[in-house]
This record gives C-alpha cells, sequence and structure tokens, in this order.
DNA sequence: TCCGCAAGTTGAACACGTTCAAATCGGAGA
DNA sequence: TCTCCGATTTGAACGTGTTCAACTTGCGGA
C-alpha cells in the first residue's frame, strides 16, 4: 500500500498516489486536482457528458486545458471520478439496510432501490456512461482491474448481506451468492439505463418481481430436487467466473 | 412494410429507401454509397474504429469527405453496415444447421459456436462497438427501433430451432424460449468481448458447458417440482419484456 | 539569500468528426 | 439542342479532445 514502484502505463503523473490516502493530501496539486473534479461532476451533471467539454471544465475549476489532462488522461477517466462520487453515496445509503433485521429478500430490494434512486437524476448520463463503461480496455469497465477495487466494494456489500442472512441455502451456493448478485446487479443496471418508462418505474417493477424469485430459487437450492440444478448452475459459474479470478 | 410517410429525424436523405429493396438500385448514389460501405468495412477491419478515419475511408473510396456525409449520418452508422454484414454471415452459416436433425442442444451450441467464428477475426473491433451499441439511443443498440428487425431476424433464428425441436417442455416456456436464448446470446456476446483468453478459449468453454444446462433446465420445466420456477421466470420475463414490446 | 529542480501550469497547435454553402452533374421536358 | 432542377459532390471551416514545448512556482539545500 503506498508503494511508488509500479509501472502505470497509461495513467497521469498525479495518479500515482491515487485509490487510497489522498484525504489528508492538502498539497497545491491535490487542491487543483479536486477542483477539476467538482467541476467535471457538476457540470456533467447539468449538461451531460457530450456538452460538457473539457475546456469549460477547465475554465469553470480555473485552470488551463492542458493542466486539467496533467491530472487525468482522458475525459474518460473525469467519468469515473463521477462514477466513484456516486458509488460512495449508494454506499452510504446501503449501510443502514444491512444493519437492519428485515429479510434477505427486504434488505436486498432496498439495496438495489437505493441504487435506483442515487442514478435517477442522472439517466441520461448513464446511458453515455455505459457506453464508455462497455468498452474492455476502460478503467470504467466493471470486469477491468483499475476498477478491481470498486468491484470488490460492491461484491463486499452483497457478502455482508448473505452473511448475515438466516435463510438456508446450498452451502457452495451461499458462497458464490455476492457475486451471483453483483452480476444480477450488473444486468439491472444494464436493464434501467435502457429503461424508457417515466421514472424508470418499469425497473422499479422487475426488482420487485425479480427479488422474490430469488429469494424463492435461494430457497429451493436446498431441497433435494434441485440439487442438480443448483450444482451444474454453481460449474457453468466457476467456468464463467473462476473463484481465483477478481 | 414498405411504406414511404415516415418522420426519420436523425437520418440521412439516401437512408429513406434503406432497409429493403436496395439490391437493385444501380443509381449513381448507391454506387458511391456501397463504396464508401465496403472501404469502411475493409478498414475497420484492419485497422479498428478509433484508427480508422473518415478522411481515410473517404479516401480509399474516392469521395469527399462530406460526401460520406450525405449518405452517413455519422462515423457510427457505418459501423452498423459492419454488424449487419457479418450478421448475414452467420445467418449463412445457421442455415443448414437449422436444418439438420441433430438435438436442440446440438444446434443451440452449432449456432452459438458459428456466431463467434463469424466475430473472431475482429475482437478487437467488437470492443468498441459494444460500447456504441450499449448506449440507450443509438440506432446500433440491440434494443431500439432501429434495430427491430435486426432483431427479429435473430429471434427468429432461434424460432424456428425451438419450432423444429422434439424436446418436451412447458408450453408457456415454449413461447418464449426464443427470446430467452436471443438474451443469452446477448450476454454471450457481451462476454465474449471481455473475455481476454487467447482466442476467447474461455468463452467457448462456457457455451459448451451452458448449453447442455440449458437443455436440462429446458427439459425439467416440463416436471411438477419445478412448475413454479417455470411459471415464476415467465412472469418475470413477461415484466422485463411484454410479449407486446418489439 | 540564492540556486536548482521537480512539480505544476499554460495556451497554441494538431487531428479528428461533423457541418454547410456552394459547385457540379445528368436526365426530363421544351 | 438547350434549359432547368433535384440529386450528388466538394472542400473549407468549426468545435472538439488531446498533445506538447515552454514557462512559472515554490521549496530544500548551499
Amino acid at each position: 500500500m503506498g508503494s511508488v514502484t509500479h509501472t502505470d502505463n497509461g495513467s497521469s503523473p498525479a495518479a500515482e498516489q491515487a485509490a487510497r490516502g489522498r484525504a489528508a493530501d492538502t498539497s497545491r496539486g491535490e487542491q487543483t486536482r479536486q477542483a477539476i473534479v467538482a467541476s467535471a461532476i457538476r457540470l456533467f451533471g447539468e449538461a451531460g457528458y457530450e456538452k460538457t467539454t473539457m475546456r469549460a471544465i477547465a475554465a469553470d475549476a480555473g485552470v488551463s486545458v492542458g493542466n486539467a489532462y496533467y491530472y487525468f488522461p482522458a475525459k474518460e477517466a473525469l467519468v469515473s471520478e463521477f462514477y466513484l462520487e456516486l458509488q460512495r453515496e449508494h454506499l452510504a445509503r446501503v449501510e443502514p439496510i444491512l444493519g437492519s433485521g428485515t429479510s434477505f429478500g427486504d434488505r436486498l430490494t432496498a439495496i438495489l432501490r437505493e441504487g435506483i434512486e442515487v442514478w435517477a437524476p442522472h439517466h441520461a448520463f448513464a446511458g453515455r456512461f455505459i457506453g464508455i463503461a462497455a468498452v474492455p480496455g476502460s478503467p470504467v469497465s466493471p470486469f477491468s482491474d483499475a476498477s478491481s477495487e470498486a468491484r470488490e466494494l460492491a461484491t463486499s456489500i452483497f457478502h455482508r448481506l448473505v452473511d448475515s442472512t438466516e435463510t438456508k441455502m446450498d452451502p457452495q451456493l451461499r458462497a458464490r451468492l455476492p457475486q451471483l448478485l453483483w452480476l444480477a446487479q450488473l444486468g439491472l443496471v444494464v436493464y434501467w439505463v435502457h429503461d424508457t418508462t417515466p421514472g424508470q418505474r418499469r425497473t422499479r417493477a422487475v426488482v420487485d418481481l425479480a427479488v422474490p424469485y430469488l429469494e424463492y430459487l435461494v430457497g429451493a437450492s436446498r431441497m433435494k430436487i434441485f440439487k442438480p440444478l443448483t450444482t451444474r448452475g454453481l460449474t457453468l459459474l466457476e467456468a464463467v467466473w473462476p473463484r481465483a479470478a477478481g
């Protein structure tokens, strides 16, 4: 942690100290960096991705265009800051839910709902975001190494949810359920982004229907008749997403 | 079908006669159009999406940049021509498979494998393509109105597969299976695009494991114990993708 | 106090996708 | 044959993301 010796090919010089332990950094550079991030987030939220130009972001932050590129390798990199911001808010909202004593399904629904709520004001922006996140090499891709931390953070939410649930289920399924839920959430996000119903109410309806179904499936997994279904499903998951991989 | 009275806000003038019945058109405009498409497809395949500039495409086709924009509203539109080209090839390869008398699973595997084979030479390009296709408004999006025809074409493949299969299954599932298979294929494509194993062999392994599992699930659907699982699953599908919608 | 140097900053310049007013083409009708 | 007019074509120009050589800042050590 905090190691300096790594080759970060595509990243900007200032990204060195990224990830952790930047909270306490009050150096000039860090202030500039945060000013750029703040402007970017605000303008993205106000005008969307395309309409927000790098020149506008720089001007709003009171720096030159070139300076923004000293801290961020590309406009896309600023998008991931926006993403992190919302991720943090989702985490904050989810915290009390995990502590509550309600059922597995109720808490899962609440978690997914809060996710939708956090993103709701940025539905249009999310459409562009997903286009960036979907391309394999992108650091914003949910499968990329760069976002492994965010991925672990997200799965850790589901991990805590699963660990604190009393529901009986196949133990092997239990071990893998957090990842499965993360995948399901990913699918939900894709669905939500394409949901053009007012207020994305169809997505909310899908959540209300899908979670009890999931709960039912999870509960069924410990029954003998469902063993082959469960086992084979987990074998498939192992091929799709080996336990070893991040 | 073939109606002329529609308001095609964003499309180019020449796109009017798109879709059907352009095969016989040998007018000057059509020749130019095809020259541009041919150059675009070739250059995309050779150098990828980003590195292929509109100027290069135009030069290669022997026309001016502006002329390319007379036929295509944007660079992205040329991507969908590339997509159509591969779609056509996949269809051609799939045709003999549908006619063969092998089992449901074997034919499904063959269909999916051929899809991978057709795209294999363009794995890198597909990474960019998916980024374009993932954004909601895009005409290349698999969920868009613009690609409803391609979508129906694709589901029709699975429709024929399902219709010609003897396997016993829940009748309601049978009615919806083509759409489910299409969704599964979509997921497979996303997986394949992100598969960095050499030759995307992991994706092939997943297909080999997933198809028998699917076959097993489909077969199980007619058993009494699996009825609630099937029924509730189909209810969920109805919420996700109403029968009425395209 | 001053020097050296790394960190930070600048804005002009570049390449690209896209637009558009103007030029050209070619066939239908006189 | 000539004229007209819509279809087609042109290339300069615009706005954008990105790069880069040069400049400025401020701090640690002589």
